[in-house]
DNA sequence: GCAAGATCGTGAATCGTTTCAAGGTACGCT
DNA sequence: AGCGTACCTTGAAACGATTCACGATCTTGC
């Protein structure tokens, strides 16, 4: 029952506990003989590393803190997915967090990183606390901020004002004149540029605030994109060209509409926003602006990797990447 | 950038170290002077606990394992958030693990919380490797499968088998006579549960092999339902009820019959599986098959928290919790 | 004025690793 | 034989916390 430690296997393979550590670590220091009798024993009585000790020895493990708002939205666990091949390709493990949109429990996702002695930490932050930020960063840990760019550390988002033109300017050109912008919570940052960016080009491009309709959801779900529709569908004139803040939104608007008898994209048309995998797959594939996933995990780990690798002269690095535009039916 | 040993707090405090480890863990031995004293050093040198020292010191790190097979089924992350709320209630923390579909991924997965140190892990195995578990348990973890029952360890699942009949049942009582059934890879057991509930309930119902037809497919994802629905299309004659093994492939199938202009359900009734958030937005809102997804995850920790409470005797326990039947349009 | 408690604080041992200076052996070379 | 070199292996000192037996100081009661 009890764990069986090095010191056990050192005793069964009649060395010192020295040796052992050197077959786990530079198995090229020992003899080949001494090699697999330790290794020997190490499989017959089953050791398995304990890396809370070797992380207190050495400083520092070698993991890294994801932390996301929600582990509903495929956009962030994507990322998060990215991010976590990229760290195991480096022999680092990501450590997942979700702060539930709650300020409080991203605090506690912080403290337990903190505590948990992560050599990093990549967030999404909800609503960027530079002091803590800043004390994270003191403590010694690489932190990358994820879609929020903040002073002195890294960060890499991609630019969520172009991608609000974007979208706006694709519904722009199909000809649509009154347009309505589903958002989340306008105090989240990303979402407040999407919005910005939208609305700019909008006026941009001659539409007054008078053409321009705001729903400020509470959440970005599918379930908050339906009542969305429903309140649409009260709107006098009916808006034709509709940006939804996400995905999420979108499809949930684009499926109330649907069933409301309205067509899309020929009544009324959708844009939505991350293109995660079930916009493809949409009873009207959506049209939405697509997010480098992929490329954004990776890049984050990429940059917390470098800091923890050489903290002394590392500049931080601002990364921002371009969305897309996928251009499918909904609009 | 040195971390703040408790050490540093203690001579900051003019104590030792034993003093302000009281102070941390059991207050009420300290005097409240020498306390405040203490926590105002805390405070000011902006000590963290070292999680990894003490978990070495004592034995096992108040961490559970929490391992899925993906993050991009909400189903799985829900569960997986019931677990949390559940341990965070308990003064423990979940560590998260996605094996993605791949046997060595869950290997790896399994070795990495095993070498931190956790005190059980919550698993959710891709194909149960009866081995593995009984050495994870050996090791003095607490195991608690989800979804599978194991011998020599806790478990908790839904009755799949149940589910499958009551998908199938309920087509059956509209009257329907020819299905499909659309399935995921059948070596896995959840999945291949649920196709023998159904198969066996639409035997046991008069309708013949004949009348059944079975895609099983790769991947369980809103694409491959979508693919689905182009090899339905395909069918002669075309089967009038469909039951696929999860809510992703429903909506994708779904989705695509719509768009390919068949009457959901009335040409064709849909039944999935799980009741993500999704189903009850989609574009034919899904009747579906409801797994206890709370429950589930909250029963999991709890059990796996019992065991690591008191391993000498404790009797393992299977959990089976009842699915229900959720009627909405889609059949 | 003193013994017996009560109340606080100390310091060393410990957890399981890694690391590194130093010790052994064996070998080849002069 | 003596010495230098290579090559292995050892043992002890960390890492940062917790725990616990033991002192030190203060009360209290007689």
């Amino acid at each position: 029952m009890a764990r069986i430690s090095i010191r056990d296997v050192a005793i069964h393979a009649g060395v010192s506990v020295g040796t052992v550590s050197n077959v786990l670590n530079r198995p090229n220091l020992v003899a080949e003989a001494t090699r697999e009798r330790v290794q020997a024993s190490i499989g017959e009585l089953g050791f398995v590393r304990n890396e809370t000790a070797r992380q207190l020895r050495q400083g520092r493990g070698h993991i890294l803190g994801v932390v996301l708002p929600t582990m509903s939205n495929p956009h962030f666990t994507e990322v998060g997915r990215a991010a976590e091949e990229a760290m195991n390709a480096d022999g680092f493990d990501a450590l997942w967090c979700t702060s539930d949109g709650s300020r409080a429990k991203e605090q506690r996702c912080l403290d337990f990183l903190e505590e948990q002695n992560v050599s990093g930490v990549l967030i999404s932050p909800l609503d960027l606390d530079e002091d803590r930020v800043a004390e994270l960063h003191g403590h010694g840990l690489a932190v990358v901020l994820l879609d929020r760019v903040g002073v002195r550390v890294c960060s890499v988002g991609a630019d969520h004002r172009a991608g609000g033109a974007l979208a706006a300017r694709h519904l722009l050109t199909r000809r649509h004149r009154r347009l309505l912008f589903v958002t989340g919570p306008l105090s989240a940052r990303p979402v407040r540029e999407r919005h910005h960016g939208a609305v700019r080009a909008a006026l941009n491009a001659g539409l007054t605030e008078r053409d321009l309709t705001t729903f400020e959801q509470a959440e970005m779900t599918a379930a908050a994109g339906q009542a969305a529709a429903v309140r649409l569908l009260t709107l006098d004139p009916l808006p034709t060209g509709v940006f939804c803040a996400n995905d999420l939104l979108a499809l949930g608007l684009v499926n109330e509409l649907v069933r409301a008898g309205v067509k899309v994209p020929a009544e009324i048309s959708v844009v939505g926003y991350d293109d995660i995998d079930l916009a493809a797959t949409a009873v009207v594939p959506l049209t939405t602006v697509r997010q480098p996933r992929a490329e954004l995990g990776r890049t984050a780990t990429e940059l917390a990797l470098a800091e923890t690798g050489d903290p002394e002269h590392h500049d931080h690095r601002q990364v921002v990447l371009s969305p897309e535009l996928i251009v499918r039916e909904s609009a």
